[in-house]
DNA sequence: GTCTATAGGCTGATAGAC
DNA sequence: GTCTATCAGCCTATAGAC
């Protein structure tokens, strides 16, 4: 109904919250700021989201679903395990390196409130992509494409962390790599999604 | 001088301000509270620290201090390139994976302040270990003992991602293996410590 | 060095008009 | 649905006594 440059009043404070969440934090984003980003005033926040918290719920209730539609169960349709892998993390790169801001607020949301509130989201969103891609690192060894010796579920952490940590932490990264404090060049960062995977793929071939 | 038991009250300041922030952050760590978690008065903290920021700079100072006296340095001294870099990620994995405290507040700095306070901290005591990884990893590469088409930045930051996302995400972590929300069990974390070295130098093998 | 008391500002949330 | 006005509480920081 409403076109993506004229969103709704709810919309238009889920937009603000998201941006302003990840660059802020809970606490530092008052509900002013919020209402003066999305032109609109407190009050309306209250009236459509009840309380900070519960815009915040909305917040991330939203980016989890996002992430859910973005394909990540198409991943699993493909046939062989290394090809499969190396999709997965294709598409971790393209919605955390290209989406810093969403990489942001769900560290945020693990630091700040020890994931509680995605603890749900995560079950029901990411759970299937995770033991998806234990199963096809098992599958790898099954077929002695994988070397044996390491355990599925550890060695899915250690694929998924890569990225993760590049993400996350790209301020440190730049000044380690002695780019621009603030993070890595878009180049670096695509370079860097390309070795994820390699580095994945030799350590599971052994 | 003092007993470590009955510190002075910049150290007593220091020690409740380190666990504060590192478990709710800067902006949520108020001042009455921090006080009253030292049993001194809010005065005190202004009479020592000047300002709220200046206790949190001197917080980071004297973590990054002690991180550079564990013994980080020592690791380089190894002979074989693989010994060197199974000792680091041994060293890296007794820091974070049993002081979940630090990485968290090293994690907040990274995502609440850009890491602006923690680059000049960094650039003195972590560029060296890092950079010194990276020479470890390019030494292998020309002995052949590590293959050769992997950037050894990026090798080396492959390296360290493991551990120190297994410990900042380790909410969300214990979540996906099934264990309490709380965390993962310590057994599973010294295992994933011991993963973590055998992926990395899988993969460094090729 | 350490305290109590408090100023002055900002924050989350609500009331009530339109 | 949307606004303005406002309250009560909490926060950083300081003043001044001891």
């Amino acid at each position: 109904m409403n076109s993506p440059t004229v969103p709704d009043s709810p919309d238009a404070i889920l937009d603000a919250a998201e941006r302003l969440f990840a660059e802020r934090g809970f606490k530092a984003s008052t509900i002013q700021l919020l209402a003066a980003e999305s032109d609109l005033s407190t009050a309306l926040i209250y009236y459509y989201f009840g309380s900070k918290k519960g815009l915040y719920e909305s917040v991330l209730a939203r980016l989890f679903q996002q992430l859910g539609e973005r394909g990540l169960a198409e991943v699993e349709a493909d046939a062989d395990p290394a090809t499969g892998i190396r999709a997965l993390l294709a598409v971790q790169g393209e919605m955390l390196l290209r989406r810093p801001h969403a990489a942001r607020l769900l560290a945020r949301e693990i630091i700040d409130f020890g994931a509680s509130h995605a603890v749900p989201l995560v079950e029901q969103r990411l759970r299937g992509v995770f033991s998806g891609l234990a199963t096809r690192i098992a599958e790898g060894q099954r077929t002695g494409q994988f070397r044996r010796d390491l355990e599925p579920t550890f060695a899915a952490l250690s694929c998924i962390s890569q990225i993760a940590w590049f993400a996350l932490a790209s301020p440190v990264v730049a000044v380690l790599l002695s780019e621009t404090p603030d993070g890595p060049f878009p180049a670096t960062r695509a370079a860097f999604g390309r070795h994820a995977a390699e580095f994945a793929l030799a350590a599971l071939r052994g």
